[in-house]
DNA sequence: TCAAGTCGGTTCCTTTTTCAGACTTACGAT
DNA sequence: ATCGTAAGTCTGAAAAAGGAACCGACTTGA
C-alpha cells in the first residue's frame, strides 16, 4: 500500500482515509466544526507544531475540504473555511464523537453536549438506512461488488 | 499533544482518534467488517508489513475492539473477532465509505454497494437526530460544555 | 522420513514523518 | 526604535513506518 496513491484505490474507505485518515487532520477538522478558522487558532488550541499544521492545512485545501480566504490585505492574512465537501464530513466526526462518548467515557461524564436547533433537544447522532429509516447494524448489511470495483480488493 | 495520553483527553473525538485515528487501523477495521479474521488474511489483502499488522492488532485487542480467539490448539492459531465495542465502530466506517462514494468517486461508479437485509434495498447511510429523526447538518447543531469538560479544550 | 508449505508472528536495518523550537516577513501601535 | 501579532518557514533530532529475512510448531506430500 502506497499512501500517495491511496486516494485512487477502488475503495471508498481508502479514498476517505487518504484525506482524513490521520490524527492531526481529524483534530483540525474538529476545530473547524467548532468555528476555528485561523492558523494561530488551530495552533494554540491543538498544540500542533506549526510545520505540521501548515502542511495539513495545505493538504485540506488541495483536497477541497477547506478554502483559504483572505481576511486582511495588508498584511496578507487568511482564514480556512469549510467547503460543502468539508461540511459533509460532519457525520464522520459526529460518529467518532458518539463512539467516544459511548465507549471511552470516564466518571466525569461527556465533555460536550450537542443540541439540535431544529427540535431544541440534546441528542445523539444515529445512523439509519436511507430507504427504510431503520437504525443500521453491521450484521444487517450485505455487501455487493459495484461498477467501480476492479478486482477482489474490498471497499 | 502527546499521543500516548490522547485517550484521556477531555474530548470524545480525541479519545476515538487515539484508538482508530490512523490509516492502517481504519483499513484493518474495514477488513474486519468484510469478515476477515486471520493474520494472513489481513496481511495479504492490505499489503501491510507483518510488523505493523502485529502491532495494530495488539492495540485493537488492548482497547477491546477485537478479541483474539484460538481456532486451533496445535499449532496454536488465533483469529481476531470484533467485540460489541468494535461492531459499534460501524457508523464511523460507513460514514467514511459514504463520504468517499459522494466526494472521491471516479467515472467507474461505486466500488461497493450496500444492501439492507431488513428492507432488501440498496441504501446509503444517513445520520439523524436521535430525538426528532431529522437529518443532521453541522449548522443545525449547537455545542454546550458537558460535565466531563475540564477547561476551554474542545470535544 | 525428509523436504516444502502454512500460519502467526519477531528481528533487523533503512527511509520517511513528526517533533521542538528558533527564525522570517509584514504590518500596526507605543 | 521596539514590541506585539499573524502566518508561516527552516533545521536537526527523535519516533514511526517500510522491506525483507528469519523462526517455531505444526501438516502435507513424495
Amino acid at each position: 500500500m502506497k499512501w500517495d496513491t491511496l486516494d485512487e484505490e477502488p475503495c471508498s474507505l481508502s479514498r476517505t482515509v487518504a484525506v482524513v485518515g490521520d490524527r492531526w487532520t481529524l483534530l483540525i477538522l474538529r476545530e473547524c466544526f467548532l468555528r476555528v478558522r485561523r492558523f494561530e487558532g488551530f495552533q494554540s488550541s491543538l498544540q500542533i507544531t506549526r510545520h505540521l499544521l501548515s502542511e495539513r492545512l495545505k493538504k485540506l485545501v488541495r483536497f477541497g475540504i477547506l478554502r483559504r480566504v483572505p481576511y486582511s490585505e495588508a498584511p496578507k492574512r487568511y482564514e480556512y473555511i469549510l467547503t460543502q465537501k468539508g461540511l459533509d464530513l460532519y457525520p464522520i466526526i459526529m460518529a467518532m464523537v458518539h463512539w467516544g462518548d459511548t465507549h471511552m467515557g470516564d466518571e466525569r461524564g461527556r465533555p460536550l453536549l450537542h443540541e439540535h436547533k431544529s427540535c431544541g433537544k440534546l441528542f445523539d447522532p444515529v445512523m439509519v438506512c436511507s430507504e427504510c429509516g431503520e437504525v443500521l447494524h453491521a450484521k444487517q448489511v450485505h455487501v455487493h461488488a459495484g461498477p467501480g470495483r476492479r478486482q477482489v480488493a474490498a471497499g
